[in-house]
RNA sequence: GGACAGGUGGCCGAGUGGCUAAAGGCAGCAGGCUGUAAACCUGCCGCUCCUUGCGAGCUACGGGGGUUCGAAUCCUCCCCUGUCCA
């Protein structure tokens, strides 16, 4: 059903697998990892440095969006694609994890959300289906629906009623979609997308970390029927246990032939565990952020560059690494960027750190393809590690 | 030469008898960031010691001397800076 998503590869030892989604721009190589450009651009990146680093899918979010420039002037240009020059691949978020971040500006009814704009205050209301004609004039390749992500810790009751509201907002979204996506739709009676043609719908998986509510969650979303499942409501403050636990069972939950994404995780380990548990793709702003809050990831861990006891060092972020920034540039170099508050730092450090998470994703595709996911896995669980900080 | 104004911790700058090792800002140092209200935020930031405590001692508000139980704060002399007048 839905958007073409071919699993090309399965790891032997786990439920790891590489696969390729294909959108109307062009296809993904799944396991992915998503660089987050919230408000129409990746902080500190040119389109042209994205494709340098081999993005194939960036993120957006329909609330930023909405606020500025607004969904209309974005329709009106031709979409999203056309107005930020990105001709590859595009999924637009919901406006669901504002819902949580925003909370003190925001009011939550069944009939949707009330935000006050962290800009100037004015109120906005987001319904599932506003979302849903939002998304479409934004025109991104995969949208997803309304949903409730709600803080850690949260009480079962507070989970249950999210995850119930969430529900309840994924079956009027899909409807919303179904009825103004029509046309895209093959006209086989299936309701299947056609293949590179028009947006896909995802579910999201609610239900923090309490696994009864999670399996309710599970079965309903995909008992409505979606193009990709992702798993919300995660790494925002739960033990890291948790995290791998919720995942791997919901994950075992969804459907076997869809892509499922684990949205806003998460550090290096995260993903390469998170691979391994059937995750196939991710979303997360911590390599563009840490970036440019002056620390970067390296295959030693994690590193604050613009700390300084780098001031004199002549070796590059990561000996490991091959990146232009990487190949070029000191430590040192850097770090005086950070220095003196040069607006470069954050550009090479961005650059860094994406193509170290783009960069081990491909070679997470490669194990998966050729074999060795399996040691790359141990070496994340038992090597040096990927995100601790380096000594 | 004269008249004012002023000299505070690395810098800027509050403070005008005790609650002041001295507000605040900057700089510096360390760290945190997981579907981005984030080029942000938090902590530390005179020295020494220890049983690390709303701990002890030392040094400190241009320099010397003085008043006072107690001074960055009051008096006095000196040095220096700025503005204006000769």
């Amino acid at each position: 059903m839905g958007m073409r998503f071919t699993v090309v590869a399965k790891d032997a030892g786990t439920r790891a697998r590489a696969g390729i989604l294909h959108t109307a721009h062009g296809d993904v190589e799944t396991p992915v990892f998503m660089p987050v450009g919230t408000a129409g651009t990746v902080k500190a990146m040119t389109q042209t440095m994205l494709e340098e680093l081999g993005a194939q899918i960036i993120l957006a979010n329909t609330y930023h969006l909405c606020m500025r420039p607004g969904h209309e002037m974005v329709r009106e240009f031709g979409g999203l694609h056309r107005f930020i020059s990105w001709p590859h691949a595009i999924l637009t978020d919901s406006g669901g994890f504002q819902v949580m971040s925003l909370k003190g500006l925001g009011k939550v009814t069944d009939d949707g959300v009330w935000f006050r704009s962290h800009l100037d205050g004015s109120p906005h209301f987001f319904s599932p289906e506003s979302v849903m004609e939002f998304q479409l004039s934004l025109g991104a390749d995969i949208i997803m629906p309304l949903d409730e992500c709600v803080d850690y810790p949260a009480s079962h009751e507070t989970l249950k009623r999210s995850v119930r509201l969430t529900g309840r907002w994924a079956e009027r979204s899909k409807k919303y979609f179904e009825a103004n996506v029509a046309a895209s739709r093959e006209p086989d009676g299936s309701g299947h997308a056609k293949a590179n043609n028009g947006p896909s719908l995802f579910g999201i998986v609610q239900g923090g970390t309490d696994l009864d509510l999670r399996r309710e969650s599970a079965l309903e979303i995909s008992e409505i029927g979606f193009d990709g499942y992702a798993i919300g409501g995660l790494s925002v403050g739960e033990p890291k246990e948790e995290l791998y636990g919720v995942t791997e069972h919901v994950a075992g939950w969804l459907p076997e032939d869809r892509p499922r994404y684990l949205m806003g995780v998460g550090t290096p380990e995260d993903l390469v565990r998170c691979v391994a548990l059937g995750i196939d793709m991710f979303d997360c702003v911590m390599p563009t952020r840490n970036a440019r809050n002056g620390s970067v990831f390296t295959s030693e861990g994690k590193l604050v560059i613009k700390s300084a006891r780098y001031a004199h060092d002549p070796g590059p972020i990561d000996p490991a690494c091959s990146c232009i920034v990487c190949r070029r540039y000191s430590r040192a170099y850097i770090r005086h960027l950070f220095a003196v508050g040069e607006i470069s730092a954050s550009v090479l450090a961005t650059f860094h750190n994406l193509w170290f998470y783009l960069d081990m994703m491909r070679r997470v595709r490669q194990a998966i393809y050729f074999g060795g996911f399996g040691k790359l896995l141990g070496g994340v669980l038992g090597g040096p590690g990927l995100t601790s900080q380096s000594a």
